[in-house]
DNA sequence: TTGTAGGCGTTATCAA
DNA sequence: TTGATAACGCCTACAA
């Protein structure tokens, strides 16, 4: 089935069909109803290359994760991420592709950019988990690619959607030392994501307005991934000098592995060390003790990012777009509240209030 | 750039070109030479609308995973699942495109097979997690679509690949009860999964085997996610009438769930109840404790499942491709196995020995 | 080994 | 409101 077709049982042009297909109003009723009609009772539906070949538009849309940023894609952010994104990718009627660099060392990146952008498969693309000093972000402004990130880039005039991690992380560990917690500890992601560098900053930000110098010597950076946080919190545990009372994970994913190892040395949580997470995942609800955390709207994050992009896609010439979504803090068990009776009992919604710092 | 203008510079015509381009051997080496040198010069790429448009292939995959099943994308078996898949593509030089049902009801599945595959969007597809009475699998022969699932299909002659799950579930609770545990309980994913099917399969026969009548108040069907694991076991738990002292989750995020439900209640892991997963994912690892569990070759399912559809796209008409690829046993702590310390000293290498059942 | 020419199924620009 | 008619950029017989 073709356009063609369509036209000649219609009985009329090429044009008028493409016309009613894409929703162009100069055609008269007659002629759409009777279009209309043929098409659906020949289950009629354009073909994609034929159309994107004539518009110069794909309307696919390109979702960039680097793995090498280090096995990122195990962290159950991006899994919620890719939902945000294809849900408004299908709201939008738009096609969502993965680009993933599943080489150790980014070398397919290359290989992708090639195939993907240059090929022209994509209208636009999607940056995941970029490096401060990514150089595909220069690259992709210079070939004039519509592009946005998902987490902000300092420094160029890029779109971008994110939280204000450092805000957020500053509360987070202003409500550790709200419980009488001093000695904390933090945990941190790569040191080349921006995610990283605020949430650190944020913590720094905390202990001073506290009146606590900060130690760098308790922070440690590692991958974003749960294993990276087990062998993290090890490495604190094994400093004597300092013995802990509460640690600042900058991801739940980090934050479920430094549990493991705090249990797996004997020690109480939040009894004897408080732990602190950043994304607000599911799991956090159910853990052993349930996690406090700073939840952001990740799902919404992929979403925000497509309207974005499909703005710029319109406008390639505007101003770069640029937006910072809300967090709000999570605690239940872990930091030392003592609301999760609550919280279970009433099937893990989480309340607003009732905030009781023990 | 175009095939024309490179042509032009290079002093060839189109077809020489497009034969250099697509590695047709019958070029001069000169000619290939001069536009190679050309192509390089001009950074030219083949515009990908285009070349689907003539050649009638789009050189993009799909995976389709339905949310409606359950959020099943929170699972960590997903992402790695994905990882595999793009590796498997980017091999190929095909792009993954990714058909998310993000609709409760499976409502947007229609909207996605308009576009997507009756828009000849893709080549093939890759269907991830359907029910055995999914109505897209003979909707799918019909319209001629190929396409492999991960995760056999009974019945119908279609293409798949996946582990032996009746086997390997056997195995493992067989593990279970030459552990001495006779009260084994079950925590299953939705019944209209061929994968929960064949693991209660295999729990079942592997009872049977060892002269334990299956109780089926000892088992639970819920969503294949850590939260359905929690809950299930809460309801095991509090049947006072069987105290069990052992329990086989069908997916490892269900026995976290359950570890976590098993934890508050203030038992212990594996004194009072015994744990075995089934994934084998790297947080079962560092869990506390470790978790015993059955490794399947997550990323290696989608890397087959591409190979099994490019197959199938080349020959349309060929037989139906099966293939079951192997599963092992991986005893960790949660079993009652005491060879988590010789893992720990390791640093998570699995050991393929030293399993002392205590 | 190379070139010619038609076609793939749309969209978009004009005229009518 | 409609319909010709060119593109769009590439592939593929077929002919040379």
């Amino acid at each position: 089935m073709t356009l063609e077709e369509i036209a000649r049982l219609a009985g009329v042009s090429r044009s008028t069909v493409s016309r009613v297909v894409n929703g162009d109003r100069r055609v008269s009723e007659a002629a759409r109803a009777r279009v209309q009609d043929v098409i659906a009772r020949h289950h009629y539906h354009p073909h994609a290359a034929a159309r994107s070949l004539a518009s110069r538009r794909t309307r696919v849309l390109g979702l960039l994760v680097s793995q090498s940023v280090g096995g990122l894609f195990t962290d159950p952010f991006y899994p919620i991420l890719v939902q945000g994104t294809a849900d408004a990718c299908n709201a939008a009627d738009h096609n969502l592709t993965m680009l993933m660099d599943t080489s150790q060392d980014g070398s397919a990146v290359e290989q992708l950019y090639q195939r993907v952008i240059r090929g022209r498969h994509v209208d636009g693309l999607i940056l995941a988990c970029h490096a401060v000093d990514d150089p595909l972000v220069p690259r992709l402004q210079e070939d004039r690619i519509p592009f946005v990130l998902v987490g902000r880039h300092p420094g160029a005039a890029v779109s971008f959607v994110d939280v204000d991690s450092h805000a957020a992380a500053r509360e987070a560990v202003a409500h550790l030392l709200a419980h009488g917690r001093r000695r904390v500890a933090m945990i941190c992601g790569p040191p080349n994501l921006i995610a990283a560098i605020d949430r650190h900053a944020g913590y720094v930000t905390a202990l001073q307005e506290a009146g606590v110098p900060p130690e760098p010597s308790r922070v440690v950076f590692t991958d974003f991934t749960q294993r990276g946080g087990y062998r993290a919190m090890q490495g604190l545990l094994h400093e004597r000098d300092h013995s802990l009372d509460a640690v600042f994970a900058a991801s739940d994913a980090l934050a479920f592995g430094a549990m493991a190892a705090i249990q797996e040395r004997g020690l109480r949580i939040p009894d004897d060390i408080a732990v602190m997470g950043f994304d607000g995942l599911a799991e956090g609800a159910d853990s052993q003790p349930p996690l406090s955390t700073v939840t952001q709207p990740v799902a919404d994050l992929g979403r925000e990012a497509v309207r974005a992009l499909l703005a710029l896609i319109e406008r390639p010439d505007g101003a770069p777009l640029q937006r910072f979504l809300p967090t709000r803090l999570t605690p239940r068990r872990s930091c030392g509240c003592a609301l999760a009776s609550i919280e279970g009992r009433r099937g893990g919604a989480e309340p607003a209030f009732a905030l009781s710092i023990a």
